[in-house]
RNA sequence: UGGGAUGUCGCCAAGCGGUAAGGCACCAGACUUUGACUCUGGUAUUCGUAGGUUCGAAUCCUGCCAUCCCAG
């Protein structure tokens, strides 16, 4: 395996750069950042910048550095995705459509195309295999900045050809390590919402470029009383508070959404809470189906400690999970990941 | 047009002569490779308006304005 020819995701930040000192040890190895931006402005200057940041980290290793223009897919598997989900009421996660379609679609075809058999990136997870041969995901060494989550769409054929340096370290140990290396030129930026969304403003991003006319629409009561006008359903997701712009003397959450009357219903926090519900976009790790019903932890959002659950297949691609406990703000849209102990099972999405 | 009631931050609302609580909303920051939640901090020199009483008024008095209710 290592004198197979690696190509390392970089986007200019210090995991990447750290993966790509570690994943290009003893062998042929590239870098490669991903060209997504589609608009012009700032956004793109700051692109433009992660890709000379990105070159010079690699300039240090000693490795080539290639772009990857994957815009046209991003714009057509993600953002196209992102903005229909929005119209239709749920809540998307592009970051999942993401690494499904592009991380680990289109750039590692690019890789193979370049004539790498691998791709390495700077998520903290980690991949190994079972007596079977079987591939497996599992949680990062470092619980706190473990992004599995995000990685539960990745099929057998995907892992088999993907690394993940950090997993068995943590944060701490990558920033001494950059900062030995000299990649503090890169240890700028952490985290930025949505990448492909300069301002954090989501819902302005659907309206400029999605073409989008804001349609007004009331806000109701759980017993069906109007209790104002909302800015259109695209700014509202299940279980938000901030942002209604309606004072109800206690704090008002979102508790559904109807993008078929175009009515946002709003609640109390105790009304947010779901035990059962139903999953499809299935996909599963260590097996390829589920044939009896199992006892699991389950995670509804990125962010969330994963939570006892039943879940039993029900269909082809559907299935059911119940959680022992109700789950705050479940939303449609949203995936849910399913976990044995460190070991992702696999996941879905919420309908 | 008579009679009654009320006017304090965007909304609700304490205060009842001693120098503007609180909640909601809003804003900023933290957290964060999604949307949220959460957390921390901030937000009325001013109490419909004009005068008066008082050492001192949002709090007492008077006029005016506005809104609501009941009469007709």
């Amino acid at each position: 395996m290592m004198n197979e020819k690696i190509m390392i995701a970089m986007s200019g930040g210090v995991d990447s750069a750290v993966s790509a000192l570690l994943a290009g040890r003893g062998r042929e190895a590239a870098g490669v950042t991903m060209q997504l931006s589609f608009t012009p402005g700032k956004h793109a200057e700051a692109a433009i910048k992660d890709i000379e940041d990105a070159k010079k980290t690699c300039g240090m290793l000693g490795i080539p550095h290639f772009v990857a223009n994957l815009s046209d897919s991003f714009k057509e598997k993600v953002v196209k995705a992102f903005i229909k989900a929005y119209l239709d009421g749920k809540t998307p996660n592009p970051c999942i459509d993401c690494n499904k379609e592009i991380k680990f679609g289109a750039l590692l075809h690019f890789a193979k195309e370049h004539g790498y058999d691998r791709i390495a990136t700077g998520h903290y997870a980690q991949v190994e295999r079972d007596a079977n041969g079987r591939f497996l995901l599992r949680r990062a060494k470092d619980t706190a900045k473990d992004q599995s989550y995000v990685l539960y769409t990745l099929t057998q054929e995907m892992l088999s050809s993907v690394e993940f340096p950090l997993g068995t370290m943590s944060k701490c140990e990558v920033r001494e390590l950059a900062a030995k290396n000299g990649f503090e030129a890169a240890s700028r930026r952490e985290s930025q919402d949505i990448c492909f969304i300069p301002d954090g403003d989501y819902a302005k991003f659907i309206e400029d470029f999605g073409a989008v006319v804001p349609k007004p629409g009331a806000f109701l009561s759980p017993d069906g009383r109007v209790l104002g006008e909302h800015r259109g359903i695209i700014h509202y997701t299940i279980g938000q508070r901030k942002g209604l712009g309606i004072a109800l003397g206690k704090p008002a959450f979102v508790v559904s959404k109807s993008a078929h009357d175009n009515t946002v219903t709003l609640g109390e926090n105790e009304n947010l809470f779901t035990r059962r519900l139903t999953i499809t976009n299935l996909n599963f790790i260590p097996f390829d189906s589920v044939t009896s019903p199992l006892k699991l932890l389950a995670k509804a959002r990125y962010r969330q400690e994963a939570a006892p659950a039943r879940v039993e297949q029900t269909g082809k691609d559907e299935m059911i999970v119940e959680f022992d406990e109700p789950q705050r703000a479940v939303s449609p849209g949203q995936s849910l990941v399913l976990y044995d102990g460190d070991i992702v099972v696999g996941g879905g999405k919420i309908q």
